[in-house]
RNA sequence: GGAGAGGUGGCCGAGUGGUCGAAGGCGCAGCACUGGAAAUGCUGUAUAGGGGCAACUCUAUCGAGGGUUCGAAUCCCUCCCUCUCCGCCA
């Protein structure tokens, strides 16, 4: 959510910011609600102070021994009446305007940050780096290939159960991909990230603190009678798990890691990527997320980008980072670098971790502050899948893959999955 | 799901209509004492919003929302949550 005070006094900065995100805005109504909002909070607040005078006057009146109903009391108690009604025609206007105000303010995605590379859409995204070489070679076998020759999934089964878009993994499919979220979670753990397995259904507070609600409520799952939906991602519940707190500063960067399965509903996505691992209804996710001190933000989210890669380099598939444009950042996000994994038999680079600096975004809607000596200020929060499971198994897949039909695994693998490769009789 | 109890500041805990943003304690910070520390003493220590260069000041907040009243932590209504017992259950 982006500052009241800013709408107020600079709302030009926010026009000139979101311009370019693309977006051709024009805030002088928000601008004039806003300052109605205060004018009138001023005017209320001095009628109120009144009142409370006017009930202390009637409070001493009394202990000094005057009739409840004297005149002198009566016309104290007349005019604290009329107060009272005028303050509630004020609060009820407040009121409306607050929640107009907060409404469109809910709206509104975070500003990008100043290094941000500009651009319209994924196409002006830029490449930082690159590492790994990438096998490239022709007739290799897709993800979805591997997967069904080697029986590691049921994608038909699977819409008996739920619908398309969901997957059972079975045998060693199931047992990679329960390797794989053992891996990257000690491999986080022993980089300090503490280990969490928060609650995968939340209620619509934690979706609006962290950017989803309300703008992208069709892309979530929700329980209709109880005020809960399915987390798309661990950075929902770790956001609201310091929700209306106040931290203080010197216990921070607070550093989580998180396995959770996410959910999406893919809305307006049919009919691509509809095999394998890579667009699913629900798919398992490592998430490292952290809240940290403003003045320390860009360094840890370059730190925390660096441990989303380890994992890859751990695992030796080749990467790419990219420094999304900012056409091309989420809702919430102020800088993104997108970590894509190589796919040798898609022939293409495959985004597998998004790691997001959101600034103070999240930390206005959750109001998560830090305690800085006598100062209190919205921290800063970060996250960065560690990564997405089941791409990872499909980068595996497709990467290790050996012209006797097995595939190989990275050696750091083998301690959690017993064995080297997989083959078809496993 | 049924019955009962309860939700007060960073924490514990007092407070059943007026001067209560709230006693007391703990914790924390500063000062004094000390060679240094402990102990002790003194002082300070909530959040949000508004106004002011600032000192400061106004408003709101005692789970949430509404009501009664000149005045509500305190009374009334609704909701939420927690705890205990019973039931059910991985």
């Amino acid at each position: 959510m982006l500052d009241l005070r800013l709408v107020r006094e600079h709302p030009e900065l926010i026009e000139q910011q979101l311009a370019r995100r693309g977006m051709a805005l024009d805030l002088t109504g928000l601008q004039l609600i806003a300052c109605q909002e205060r004018d009138l909070q001023q005017q209320r607040s001095g009628l109120q102070a009144e009142g409370n005078q006017i009930g202390r006057d009637v409070g001493e009146r009394m202990r000094a021994g005057e009739a409840p109903h004297s005149p002198a009391v009566q016309e104290l108690r007349d005019r604290g009446n009329h107060i009272k009604r005028q303050v509630s025609v004020l609060e009820e206007e407040e009121k409306q305007l607050e929640a107009r105000l907060r409404q469109q303010l809910l709206a509104f995605p975070n500003l990008p940050a100043a290094a941000c590379p500009e651009g319209r859409s994924e196409a002006d995204n830029v490449e930082v780096r690159r590492w790994g070489s990438p096998r490239v070679e022709a007739g290799l076998e897709e993800h979805w290939q591997l997967a069904e020759r080697l029986g590691l999934l049921d994608t038909e089964r699977s819409v008996r159960i739920a619908q398309s878009r969901f997957v059972t993994l079975l045998g060693q499919g199931a047992r990679l991909e329960r390797a794989l979220i053992n891996f990257m979670l000690d491999l986080h753990s022993s980089r300090g990230y503490r280990e969490v397995m928060p609650p995968i259904l939340v209620n619509t507070a934690s979706l609006t603190g962290s950017g989803q609600l309300p703008k992208f409520a069709e892309e979530s799952f929700r329980c209709a009678d109880d005020d809960l939906w399915l987390t798309p991602t661990a950075e929902v519940p770790i956001t609201s798990f310091h929700r209306d707190e106040l931290i203080p500063a010197e216990q921070l960067p607070l550093r989580y890691a998180a396995y959770t399965p996410c959910f999406r509903r893919e809305a307006g996505s049919y009919g691509r990527d509809t095999r394998g691992l890579i667009r699913l209804h629900q798919f398992n996710k490592v998430e490292l997320y952290w809240f940290c001190h403003p003045d320390h933000s860009d360094a840890a989210h370059v730190e925390l980008t660096g441990h989303a890669e380890a994992v890859l380099r751990a695992l030796e598939l080749p990467y790419r980072v990219l420094d999304l444009c900012t056409g091309d950042l989420g809702f919430s996000a102020t800088r993104t670098f997108d970590l894509e994994v190589w796919l040798p038999g898609a022939g293409a680079y495959r985004e597998i971790s998004s790691c997001s600096n959101c600034g103070d975004f999240q930390a206005r809607r959750s109001a998560i502050r830090l305690k800085d000596g006598k100062k209190t200020r919205l921290l800063h929060t970060l996250n960065g899948s560690g990564l997405a499971v089941g791409r990872t198994m499909a980068a595996l897949l497709e990467t290790g893959q050996q012209s006797d039909g097995s595939v190989q695994l990275p050696g750091a693998l083998v301690p959690y999955f017993n064995a080297a490769s997989l083959t078809a009789d496993g």
